[in-house]
RNA sequence: GCCCUCGUAGCUCAGUGGAUAGAGCACCGCCCUCCGGAGGCGGGUGUCGCAGGUUCGAAUCCUGCCGAGGGCGCCA
């Protein structure tokens, strides 16, 4: 019986015990939590119904407790229902209803764990979106893994998952980038406000290669064949890291286009007509102040050119026009600003606002000696998405930067990194799932195939520590949905830790493969079984990081 | 000044109303005739930043304060 399962059964007991008493079901929560205490003593679940609904009722918890343990011990697979404290309600699963997930992961496979709540939506989600003015730096590489993750998880929920990278690659970040090119170039240090990193040169020295007579053009056509080229070597770049890192998009959006094609005046126009927007000054603002934002911001400059939040309101335009129901926005923390512009620019195009939802994740710092180290292109202390996985890794890289909540800042320790350090846990969960190939090898060895679904005898497995794997495995479900609901990526990660923890100390308590002159019984047949279901939960678990699973380390 | 996020063990962090607040790292012991020792077991540390409030019950929710980081352009 899974929790979900077993929830569902306390549900349908307390509506008919409350119903006896003339009471109204409606108070009862839709669904019953279900914990897995932490105090072994208090069974292998608890709820706490009795004391949510208990007073509503006018019933003393401790009584409503009690009534329902009476039924509840009685349920099929149940084997003791107890009140303890204020009223909670102890549950004690009898060992082969408990390890019906087993039987469960075998069947499913690698859609053990994915759920419905999402099904039928289209979800657009917009991360990275580094400027394509230089190498994604380790900013840009937490919202790579996260995102990636988040994509990945929220797809496990049924969601339709479209990844888009915006490049902004209209404005005047990109003229400066030209001209720091065609700097290089001609071998002049890089202007005042330019990019200076060895990659400017190594581009620009491309471009002429490509180019040769480049430098000889008019200003104006030399500019035009820097950008062109320029440009486009950063963007293979950046798209080429990503891919490397395990990461690809859908879509490369280029802000460019709605320039060109015309969309963004279609939508200022557009804008003008509704009440999101006004006249003062000389320029049009938006009322993103009715959304959190500290002031109203203009969309049209008083010289009549868009202001940059025009490009995304036609941007957001775009999106619900290629049918997105909800628009995620992974952000660094330095652009929270963002948050009550993007909700107007859904609103002034007559959006629910939380169609537009951003999240926003705080920075990945530099540590080294304990000291924070700012990152600057001259001091050469720029980390890139490269450098980081030259380091340390694709695996690790993308699990360090996903085990923690994007809510708390990241830093990554230099000294660390030149260690090539092992000391992450993802080869703690990595190694859990090696080990457990590796058992799979020695069982068809010996001749021993892990025995289909039915042919389990799940009672067999009533080992404590067998207990607490099962429980761990049967949360998994749960522990996705919620990392989907929450844009919670890093539970996943938590949730392996400690499934390969329940893992380690069921192996070193049970010994699964016969030695010796014995013959496997029963007994080996349900471990084998129970290790194939660890085995597939942590691989799926892995997957949903996109970090491997591997049979050999 | 206003807004956002954070403050939990020596360090890095989990824990968005439940029972005695957890894990990794670090430190000290112990455990391989045996399926991978990148493992397991034991040893201890907490004013959950501070002060109020909400309630059967608060690290968690609310208010104020303190501290850290970030943000507040007709830049993009």
């Amino acid at each position: 019986m899974t929790p979900a399962a077993l929830a569902e059964l306390v549900h349908s007991i307390a509506t008919a015990v409350l119903a006896e008493r003339g009471l109204a079901p409606a108070v009862l929560p839709e669904t019953v939590t279900i914990e897995r205490p932490r105090n072994p003593e208090h069974g292998d679940y608890a709820t706490n119904l009795a004391l949510q609904v208990g007073k509503k009722v006018g019933m003393a918890p401790r009584e409503l407790a009690t009534a329902l343990a009476e039924r509840l011990a009685d349920a099929d697979g149940v084997e003791a229902a107890e009140v303890a404290g204020p009223g909670f309600l102890n549950l004690r699963l009898a060992a082969d209803a408990q390890a019906e997930v087993v039987r469960q992961v075998l069947t499913a496979g690698d859609t053990y764990g994915t759920g419905h709540a999402l099904d039928g939506v289209s979800i657009n989600l917009e991360f990275v979106s580094a400027n394509p003015t230089g190498p994604i730096h380790l900013g840009g590489t937490r919202w790579a893994a996260v995102g990636d993750a988040l994509g990945r998880i929220l797809a496990a929920q049924g969601a339709k998952v479209t990844r888009e990278y915006y490049f902004n690659d209209a404005g005047a970040q990109i003229d400066r980038f030209v001209s720091s090119l065609v700097a290089a170039a001609k071998g002049e240090p890089a202007p005042e406000d330019g990019y200076a990193g060895g990659y400017v040169s190594d581009i620009a020295a491309e471009v002429l290669r490509a180019e040769p007579d480049a430098l000889s053009l008019p200003e104006a056509e030399r500019d035009d064949v820097f950008r062109r080229a320029g440009v486009q070597l950063m963007f293979d770049e950046i798209k080429r890291s990503l891919h490397d890192f395990g990461t690809d998009f859908d879509v490369f959006f280029h802000e460019d286009s709605l320039h060109l094609s015309g969309a963004v005046e279609s939508a200022l126009e557009h804008l003008k007509l509704s009440d999101s927007v006004y006249y003062a000054e000389g320029a049009w603002w938006i009322r993103s102040t009715d959304f959190g934002d500290d002031k109203d911001r203009v969309v049209i400059k008083s010289d009549g050119a868009p202001a940059y939040i025009a490009a995304d309101i036609a941007y957001l335009k775009d999106k619900r026009e290629r049918g997105f129901d909800l628009c995620l926005f992974m952000l660094g923390a330095d652009h929270h600003g963002y948050i009550g512009r993007l909700k107007a620019a859904a609103a002034s195009l007559g959006d629910n606002p939380d169609v537009a939802e951003v999240l926003i994740g705080q920075m990945v710092n530099l540590v080294s000696e304990g000291k924070p180290v700012r990152m600057s292109k001259r001091a050469g202390t720029v980390i890139t998405m490269e450098d980081l996985v030259e380091a340390v890794g694709v695996d690790a890289a993308r699990y360090e930067l996903t085990r923690y909540s994007v809510d708390s800042p990241v830093d990554i320790d230099l000294d660390l990194l030149r260690k090539h350090t092992n000391e992450n846990p993802v080869f703690y969960v990595q190694y859990a799932h090696a080990r457990l190939a590796s058992l799979q090898r020695n069982a068809a060895e010996l001749g021993l195939v892990t025995p289909g679904p039915d042919e389990i005898d799940l009672g067999l497995l009533d080992h404590p520590r067998e207990g607490d794997l099962i429980r761990t495995i049967g949360e998994f479900g749960k522990v996705i949905a919620r990392a989907a609901e929450l844009r919670e990526p890093h539970r996943i990660a938590r949730y392996l830790e400690e499934l390969a923890s329940a893992y380690h100390k069921f192996y070193d308590a049970a010994r699964v493969l016969p030695q010796g002159d014995e013959q496997p019984d029963a007994l080996t047949f349900a471990r084998l079984a129970l290790c194939e279901a660890a085995r597939q939960v942590i691989a799926n678990g892995l997957s949903l990081l996109g970090v491997s699973a591997p049979e050999r380390m």
